[in-house]
DNA sequence: CTCTAATATTAACAGCGTTAAGTAAAACAA
DNA sequence: TTGTTTTACTTAACGCTGTTAATATTAGAG
């Protein structure tokens, strides 16, 4: 490509053509061959020019996060207003797809979840208006549901939630780090622990 | 330290005093921060004098885990030998000491089950001889003897296994990742998960 | 005293994220 | 059209990283 070529972008189309470059290095080649050199190879730049788009790697990272936490807030959403009859079905099928979302993209849920770098403290992910936090709070909204119901036993709902959040984020770090598990298993033990949970919830 | 005495030293006594360093580097530094050529200034050596003792540093890193494996791996045995009248509370005590083990270090239970490239795949581990793999079959035991015993379900052994071994991994994994969470509150969390989890499996 | 084997070091390679300084082209002003 | 400013990009560099090859130093054996 010619320098001539390259110019004439607009700033905004160029900074989502690298961040569709990124995110697509980055879910093929995942967290550990990823890197800002190899990056600009690919889309045939120095590495510098990233830097006049993004304000480090994990701001490219970050980007690429809340795309996909989109996609995934979005979805939940979804299950939401279409099962709205049975609030622990409900629950139990947003875990599920929690779960699904985690094994599906285990380049971003590991990113998110477990990496202190992009995400920070709490305090800089409600400043940020990360997307992370929306589904907290739908997931929050939902066990309360549940509990209000009375299906579910009066546990403190954060540490409730906790608990629910927390096995899916088990599921997908066993998945990422221990052996090749292959996904039908993942599947089963992701339905057997929703269950064993909500059960063990249930009043 | 002059050259003269950093000779006259035998080899084993030599690795072990570069682990003691690494350890305690590691465990208050961490894994962001440990480094080979920063332990290397610690101990006042070369960088290259390290892997005269150890192949690399994951090779280093995979000596400190099995070192925390071993005294995890013991304190186990003797749950199980002082709490053999209920299986399913003996279980739950070994889960929870898991957990707390985890929640005390946070670096090493990163490390073990967070990270590829230290413990590799199942197969690599195995051939290690690895302490992890021992701790996993005691738990598959406990296990199995809960069921036995007719007072858990007749969930699939495995299956069961890790989906309270997720529990853990999750339990550690938002503590180590997201916010700060004060110790106490993990620890009502770790309660609350377990004990779900148990009366989920209960028969 | 010399030779060998063990031990430790220096120098180097290839990679990383990131910043400062420099260049070339486009846009604008006169 | 000419001169100037702004924009977009690159090259060079800093200070890190893990690791290897080649080299130096030393201890002990004969």
């Amino acid at each position: 490509m010619g320098v001539k070529e390259k110019r004439a972008r607009y700033k905004e189309e160029f900074r989502r053509d690298i961040l569709g470059a990124a995110r697509e290095f980055f879910i093929h080649e995942g967290y550990e061959k990823f890197s800002m050199r190899r990056l600009a190879e690919k889309i045939d730049y120095s590495p510098t020019t990233i830097y006049l788009y993004f304000k480090n790697k994990d701001d490219l990272l970050f980007a690429i996060c809340e795309e996909f936490f989109g996609h995934f807030s979005a979805q939940l959403n979804r299950i939401r207003t279409v099962l709205p009859r049975d609030p622990v079905e409900t629950l139990r099928q947003a875990l599920l797809y929690l779960m699904n979302f985690g094994l599906e993209n285990p380049n971003q849920y590991k990113l998110i979840f477990f990496t202190k770098s992009v995400y920070g403290t709490r305090e800089e992910l409600v400043e940020r208006g990360s997307m992370a936090r929306n589904t907290y709070f739908a997931f929050k909204e939902m066990v309360q549901e549940c509990i209000n119901s009375g299906k579910l036993r009066e546990v403190d709902v954060e540490v409730m939630v906790d608990t629910l959040v927390i096995a899916s984020h088990g599921l997908i770090a066993k998945t990422i780090y221990g052996a090749a598990v292959p996904k039908d298993r993942s599947g089963i033990v992701a339905l057997t622990l929703v269950d064993a949970l909500l059960i063990g919830y249930r009043k």
